[in-house]
Formats: C-alpha cells, structure tokens, sequence
DNA sequence: TCTGGGGTCCTAGGACCC
DNA sequence: TCTGGGGTCCTAGGACCC
C-alpha cells in the first residue's frame, strides 16, 4: 500500500509579498506588480484579487480602477524575486528532504509517513518560520498525489482569503469523502484543466472535479489524450506523478519586448546580444553546452502586416561561449532584418543542450580554437559578474545607450542582490 | 498610446528505413 | 497477379503550467 503523501508550498502573491518585504506600510494597501515593460499585471494584493482583477490583465485597461482605490504599482524586479526565491526554497530543504522546485513560487515536497496530527505540525512550523525570517506568507497543501495537494493548496488559500478558515493548512486524504470535497471545485480550477478543456467539459455536462472524476475514462481519453486521464487518475488519488528533484532543460530561451519600436540594425543587434549573453549565462549555470541557436525578429503582432523571421544555425563544435554564440546570433540577425519594419521583440533559443562532459569534441575545430582558454574566460566572466552584479563585465556589443530597453518604470531597489542600493535605499 | 516571458508534454503527419 | 506494415525520427501545432 502506498501511503505516500505530497504537499504543494506556494507563496502567497509572491512578487507582491517580496515588494511588502521592505515596505510594511504596505501591509494594508492593495499592491500590484507589472510584466517587463510594465504591460500586463502579473501579481496582485487580495485588495486586487477580489476586485475581479484577473491575471496578465492589460494595465492600461485596469489603470482607472487601480488608481482610485490608491493600489501602489511596482515593475516587476526578478533579482529581487529570484533572491528571496531562493532564500524560501533553502528554508523548505532544512524541513523536508525530498523537495522538487517546481516554479519561482511553489515548491512540491514528499512526506515521510506521519500521521495526521504531525503532517500538520510541521507544516505549521514551516509557514511560521518563514513568515518569521522573510516575512513571506505562504499556503501548504497536502494530499495523496500531486494534483489533490495542489486542490488542496487552492483551498488552503482561497479560504484562507475570506476568513482565514484553515489557516493556510489543508489536507486531502484519499479516505475522505472525496465527493465532498471535488464536488466543491469548479472544474476550471484543476491543475491540467485549462481553458479550452474547461470549456469543453462543461459542454458536455462536466462543472466540477467530482463530475470529472466520474466521466467514463475511455471517453476522457480520447478527448483530452492522455493528460486529462492522467488528471482523472490523480484526482481519486492514485499517483502518476512523482517527485522530480532535478530539473533537466529542453532549451533555453531569452526574448524581450522591446520599450518601443526600434528599426535601426545596430539597436537589434545590441538587444539580441543582450539576449543572447543572458542565454549563455543560464547555460554555463546549468552546465550545459549547446550546438543550436536561433534567432527571431518580430513586429507588433497586434497590428496589421504583423511579421516574424526566424534564422538558425548548428555549430560544428557544442559550446557555451557568450562570445561564440553572441557571433553567430549576431550574423543570424543581420540576415534576417529588413529595413523599414517596425521591430516590437526580439529572442534568442538555444535548443540540443548537452552537459558539458558529455559533449564529444570536433577533430575539425579543436585545432583552430583554444577551447581551454575560452573556457577559463567564461568562468572568470560568471565569477566577475556574481560578485559585482550581473552586468559588472560583458561584451561592448550589447550597447551603452540601449535604447530598445524594456520599460521599466517603477522598479524596487535591488537591496538584497546590490550593495550600492541598499546603501543608496531610503530606509 | 499601452497587450509578459518563460517553460512542459503530447499528437499527428510526413519522410525514411527495412 | 498481388502494391506491406512496423519502427524511428523529425516537425509543427496545440494544449497545459507559472
């Protein structure tokens, strides 16, 4: 019999939470945080959430609204959320062992075999310890897969929303009276149900997680393939998905929006080589190499003559040199451009990622490149930049004047990544 | 005027092989 | 005369997640 049991750890609005840190006078006060280039709201106070605010809302649409109930605007600051990320995830591991990180925000936990009482127990513990050190709310959802302890989560948090009923703590367990409980979840707040599904499920009949459950499986398979069987199969509480400690890449990719339209050549190039440094960077973080990169160029998709031109190349030698492959994405772009068009974005993919070690060396190259001493100016360039900031050292083709920059106009302090902010912070 | 930026997995269909 | 069928790899597209 397998009595394992997952918990779902998710921060409460997160990006909000971790701008409240510092500014506890704005504890009370509805809070939103924007996408790059301050386009969309991606995190919102409750104030906000009850307002029927919804997620990725444009901001222009909701600015009227916001600004008369007083909501505080930051620009979304991922130093500073990626830092604090870390610094909850680290707590978690001294609690748990198994810990799978499964977004910037959640965490997927599996629990020895406690019984109830102490489940809860620790749980409780946790959510306090980090609320003490961090200041940094968070729900625990616990069930006996991962898809019931994320329902689990949604009502920890839901209902912890309005009256603080389960006190950010509540558990499924495969016992219960399961109907009671999906019976209460609207089919759209599954985890793997989204829209088009949702919609299609209540066509046919389907409103809830319980009426999900009780779909004839053969049916569901068929029409929302394997995915949704597996979803139905995890609702009853029969486990699919495991914990998955180490995330391993597919690709990697860096693209922006642009702050505003750009058309000269020189600026794309100076953007795309941006991208493509940030690229690298993750790259040689993950230990990883790569022999494929594309490059995209695109106008603003919601006019009219929208255009997108993609280019890619494969490098006879795999490597993880910002300079490499900053080059050749370089020569990808002045290919693609075309003068005249109004550029809106642009990004950079590096795709058939291989571990360093295991990537097999070209007899071709390796006599014409000195692949140590690109190696050791990588590691100097990483070291350099961890301990002075990110852009401390990099290559003069990313550009000084930058004007295709995001916008960014309402930005945090970096206080826990910069020194020179903090000392410079308003406090 | 202003519309995020990452990722994952699955399926279908075509090319090619024997 | 009879015009196979299964496997693999690749790509594009469509769903999902945060």
């Amino acid at each position: 019999m397998n009595k394992t049991n997952f918990a779902l750890i998710d921060c409460n609005n997160f990006y909000v939470s971790c701008e409240r840190m510092f500014r506890p006078d704005l504890w009370q006060k509805p809070v939103a945080v924007l996408s790059n280039n301050d386009g969309c709201i991606v995190a919102r106070s409750n104030e906000l959430k009850n307002l029927g605010v919804v997620m990725a809302a444009p901001y222009f649409k909701q600015k009227e609204i916001l600004d008369k109930i007083g909501c505080v605007i930051f620009s979304s600051n991922y130093t500073l959320y990626n830092d604090i990320s870390n610094r909850v995830m680290a707590i978690i591991a001294t609690f748990f062992d198994k810990i799978e990180i499964y977004s910037i925000d959640e965490a997927f936990v599996e629990l020895p075999q406690w019984s109830a009482e102490e489940m809860q127990e620790v749980c409780m513990e946790l959510k306090n310890t980090v609320w003490k050190w961090l200041n940094i709310p968070i729900s625990i959802g616990v069930g006996p897969t991962k898809t019931l302890a994320k329902l689990a989560n949604e009502k920890a948090k839901k209902d912890g929303r309005k009256d603080n009923l389960y006190n950010g703590y509540y558990r499924v367990e495969k016992n219960d009276d399961l109907e009671s409980i999906l019976a209460t979840v609207e089919i759209r707040d599954v985890w793997g149900i989204g829209r088009k599904y949702a919609k299609k499920l209540t066509e046919n009949g389907i409103y809830t997680a319980w009426d999900f459950v009780r779909a004839d499986s053969a049916w569901v398979k068929k029409n929302f393939s394997v995915m949704g069987a597996r979803t139905q199969k995890e609702l009853t509480g029969q486990t699919y998905y495991g914990l998955e400690e180490k995330a391993s890449r597919q690709g990697i990719a860096s693209t922006r929006s642009f702050g505003r339209p750009v058309t000269a050549l020189k600026d794309l190039m100076e953007a795309v080589s941006s991208y493509t440094t940030i690229a690298a960077q993750k790259l040689r973080k993950d230990g990883l190499e790569t022999n494929c990169l594309s490059v995209f160029l695109m106008t603003n998709r919601f006019k009219i003559n929208f255009v997108y031109a993609n280019l890619d190349v494969k490098l006879v030698q795999a490597t993880n040199s910002t300079h490499v492959l900053a080059t050749e994405a370089l020569k990808l772009v002045k290919k693609i451009y075309k003068p005249g068009l109004n550029y809106a974005k642009a990004g950079v993919f590096l795709t058939n990622l291989h571990s360093q070690d295991e990537v097999a060396y070209s007899l071709f190259e390796s006599e014409n490149r000195d692949l140590d001493k690109e190696k050791r100016a990588m590691t100097a360039l990483d070291t350099i930049n961890k301990k002075f900031g990110r852009d401390a050292l990099k290559l003069l083709s990313n550009g000084i004047a930058k004007p295709w920059q995001m916008k960014q106009t309402q930005v945090s302090p970096k206080i826990t990544t910069s020194w020179q902010e903090l000392m410079t912070a308003d406090s």
